[in-house]
This record gives C-alpha cells, structure tokens and sequence, in this order.
DNA sequence: GACAAAAACGAACGGTCGTACTATATTGAC
DNA sequence: GTCAATATAGTACGACCGTTCGTTTTTGTC
C-alpha cells in the first residue's frame, strides 16, 4: 500500500461520510478538500474528474457496504435466520454514517438524472436485491418459508420496511422507528411461512 | 388574481417540476429562469430568497398534493376503500410529476440538514402520516379492520411499500414496480382485516 | 392618453464550482 | 545521500451561484 493509495483511501472515506449527508451531486472537491485537511488540487490528483470521484465513492461504499453488511449475514446459517441477519446488519449499516445509507441518499438523487453514476448505483441497488433475493430462495429450499412464496415480492416488501425505517428515523425522528422495522419484518417473516 | 401573482404560481409550478429531478437544494435560480423563460432578476423579485423559494415550493407543492391526492380521495366511502383510494391516489401522484414525488426527493436531501425548509418538510410528512393513520382508524371503527389494529405500524408499512415503488419503479426501471406495491397492500390490508 | 404602481430586466458583486497548469515537497530505491 | 518518481500545493480560468441595485417596460386607474 502505496502512500497515495493510502490518502486516496482516506478520501473516499471521508467522501462517503460527507455524501450521506450532502448527497453524491452535491459533494463538492473544496468541501471534501476542507474535510480531509488537503488542497483541493492535491486532491483532486487522485481523480480524474468529479464523476470519476463520484464513481469510486459508489464502488467503495459498495465493497464496504458487503464486508459489513452481506459477508459477516452470509456466516449466518441458511434459511430464515440469515434473512433476518440481512436486514439487522442493514439497520445497523443504516445508523453507522452521519448522513445514513449513502445509497438511500444517491438512489432519490439520481433516478432521473442519466449517466455512468446513475448506471453504477442501479447495478449496486440490483445486486444488492438479488442478494436478499437469494436468501430468501434459499429459506424456501429449507422449508423456512412456504414453497410458493414470490420472493421477488418479499424483497420488494423488505426494501420497502427499511426505506420505511430510514424515512421515520432520518426525517421524523422518530424514536419507534427501529421497532416500527423489526414488526415490519417479524410481520412478513410470519406471512412468508 | 393579479399579474404578479399569476406568474409566481406559474414560477412555483415549474419549480416543483424541475425539483422533482434535481432536488429542492439542486434548485436554482438561473435553471429555473431559463425554463419560466424569465431573467434571473426578474423572477428573484418574486422571492425574498432562495430559501423563501424553497419554503413556497413546499407550500405550493403541499396544497397540490392535497387537491390531488387527499381531497378526492375523502370523497370514497369511509373505511377500507377510502385507504386504498388513498394508496392509489398516492401511486398515481407519483407517475405524474417529470422527477416522480418531490417530497421524496427532498426528505432524503434535507433529512440531516437542519432549518426552516427541513422543518417545515417534516411537517407536510407528519401531516400525511396523519391522514394515513385517521383513514386506518376510521377503518377500524367501520369494522373493516381488526380492533386491535395498530394503525400506527400499518401507516408505517403502507409507506413502506410506496417507497419500494418509488425506488422499484424510478431507479430500477423495474415494469412489475406498479403491481408489486398494489401486491403489498393487498397483502397488508388482508392481514388487517 | 397621462401617470403612478407593479413587474420584469440588465449588469454587476463576491463566492464557489470543476478543472488545468506549473511548481514545490515528500517519498522510496539504489 | 542522490535522484527519479510520486504526491501535494499554489494559482488561475471561465462558468454559475445567490443577491443587490438602478433602469426600463408593462399594467391598471383616472
């Protein structure tokens, strides 16, 4: 590990952080240069452009967003449990960063706005769901869930407990929120039997 | 209605359009004059400052919503049917708009941005979350809900699967997004009753 | 049609944006 | 310790940002 890999780890970091909060479009070079204690040219020697920078921030939060949240749920046994593991771990990942889900944040921001960043969030938000997807095939193969469960259904249901989450918990403040969840989840678990 | 107020509905009516797809804070000033084909003075006179801007859009995009999607559907009869005229009001709203809802996009902007225009989102949130939860209720009184119902998570869950949609529907692209969240609240009424 | 009020415009301000270029530090291999 | 490579800083650019101000056009009333 080089010195520059090392700042340019440190950057994207500190990028994520800051978009959680200020979103993907509007990170700007000189507030993440303020934020990392750089120059903003010294930073900006690491990227090529800002969609560059854009584009690598997608790509490491996605390989943070599985080694915290898919590969430590994957060790959880097959079945039911580790669709559980999935969406606890994903609360969890919810509440870690300032802003939230940075991905949460890029999705409302970018729907409507073409281009290679919007092409690289669909593709992580599309294996992101296939992951739930698959765990959720698995728990029917296990018995944990009835045989003619639609489980594309029940990951459009999940996804749609945790936006749920993080729109009572970031905006509302809502203190229930996490409970208001895990029912959310407990209630669809218990229907998918 | 006099000049002045004529154009400055008009000016709001564009911006709630154009901050469906670029967002509340991505608004500006100039892009906005260019698509009211007005000068950038001339249409800031309107407005003390961009945050007054901001806080007339939310205003005006509210009563909208309230023509559009609340008032029409107080009209169904009192219970279940008057909370599915709600959810499909809802879904309709958001397939009519360029950028889809503009409150989506703004709560995931300005959940951890504090001042007026966050504020005053979370009201317009709360007082939707509000009308949900008044239709379950009545719903339960009509006896078309279980009476131990919690209307509170149902809300919860209804705006669950409207987010999924929006996400299903503007990021994914995904043609099934509509009846997976009609699917949804087939699924969360049933185990209402 | 005159005239005051209301509305829209044009130009300019200080700032920040993303980006280019050149120069200075810092690093690591010999 | 030397020296090239790497990494960071400095400066400047044109564009756009939100905002101000003085001017011009349009409006409605008498």
């Amino acid at each position: 590990m080089t010195k520059g890999q090392d700042t340019k780890e440190r950057i994207l970091g500190e990028a994520l952080d800051l978009a959680s909060t200020v979103g993907i479009e509007g990170l700007s070079i000189g507030e993440l240069a303020k934020a990392t204690e750089m120059s903003k040219s010294g930073l900006f020697a690491h990227f090529d452009s800002k969609e560059d920078l854009q584009l690598e921030v997608l790509r490491s939060g996605s390989a943070h967003f599985i080694e915290t949240v898919v590969a430590p749920a994957l060790r959880e046994p097959r079945g039911e449990p580790r669709v559980r593991a999935l969406f606890e771990r994903w609360l969890a990942w919810e509440t870690l960063r300032t802003g939230g889900c940075p991905f949460m944040a890029a999705t409302f921001e970018l729907d409507d706005r073409p281009g290679p960043v919007r092409d690289a969030l669909v593709a992580t938000q599309q294996d992101w769901v296939d992951t739930l997807i698959t765990a959720i095939k698995i728990a029917i193969d296990e018995g944990h869930f009835k045989e003619d469960l639609d489980a594309n259904q029940l990951a459009f249901e999940i996804y749609g407990a945790f936006m749920a989450f993080h729109l009572y918990h970031r905006l509302l403040r809502d203190p229930k929120a996490h409970s208001r969840a895990t029912d959310a989840l407990e209630q669809l678990l218990s229907s998918a039997r």
